[in-house]
DNA sequence: TCCGTAACGGCAAATCACTGCAACAACGGT
DNA sequence: ACCGTTGTTGCAGTGATTTGCCGTTACGGA
């Protein structure tokens, strides 16, 4: 809903230009509460801008991320995106059966990563991390 | 090295045929000390075997890695490969920048996936876990 | 408001990973 | 040693994502 305003200003202030393709992008983004798919991207930025193309979603996508204003997570062999919230970061949790996405708080990987920090001087992306596994249904589905 | 034999077993046990291009795969990816790409292994096989297929090698990596042969590590946006040594198992960091892969014991991981499994019943799969970030080297240059 | 230029978008082609299908070959039984 | 069954391969094609090229456009400065 906001945070998009302070991308648009974060966007100038690097010098990137503010086109009618990334406003649609962002609007997209912002204004879904959960995780999107790339190509759904597409097809709802094309109700607005007929002719955009699916590699400009890409490229945005790419550009936001790099700016953090979306992070990126990997769902079966697909790229969803969602909008960062500086305020409530998370991480996914993406059950490799039924690809369904749990969150889950930072603080579960701060021991982690000071260790990581600490013994390797290894600084993780943990803006950009994935945990694959199997969630409690499918785990007890594949035990009977 | 060694390893590799106790892998043919491991196929023929499970039904799994042993064919000329899966040997090739497997010798390629056990004279490996470090990890090997996809592409690589294909243009080696193709020395031993001119008529071998990229799908081949692709669905012959799979396999090996469902059955716990070689672990893959997404390096860039490319897969590579390495031969798994059940007896020293790890988990990989891999930098953002310069792509260089280290190596990590899951011993740093188990306290992590034991609050996931205890709290969420989320079994995570540490076999196929690489950790993103940025190494020492590149942290410290960006920084100056 | 108009211009110049550097960044951007559209298009097409490339890349990487994977899949469907028909021909082929490994291997247990005879 | 030969056969038939059934898993495998080669080939061609698909899906998702990325890249190169070139015409177009945003936007700071005159």
């Amino acid at each position: 809903m906001l945070g998009h305003e302070s991308a648009i200003g974060r966007l100038r202030s690097q010098g990137y230009r503010i086109t009618p393709q990334r406003l649609s992008v962002l609007d997209i983004v912002a204004g879904r509460s959960g995780h999107i798919g790339a190509d759904e991207v597409w097809s709802l930025a094309k109700q607005q801008h007929p002719y955009v193309d699916l590699a400009t979603i890409y490229r945005t996508l790419q550009l936001l991320k790099r700016l953090g204003v979306v992070t990126e997570v990997v769902i079966g062999n697909k790229l969803h995106f969602e909008l960062a919230d500086k305020d409530n970061r998370h991480n996914h949790m993406v059950c490799s059966v039924c690809d369904t996405v749990q969150t889950l708080s930072p603080d579960y990987l701060d021991e982690f990563s000071q260790r990581l920090e600490q013994e390797f001087g290894f600084t993780p992306d943990l803006d950009n991390l994935t945990i694959g596994g199997k969630c409690a249904k499918c785990q007890s589905a594949t035990t009977e």
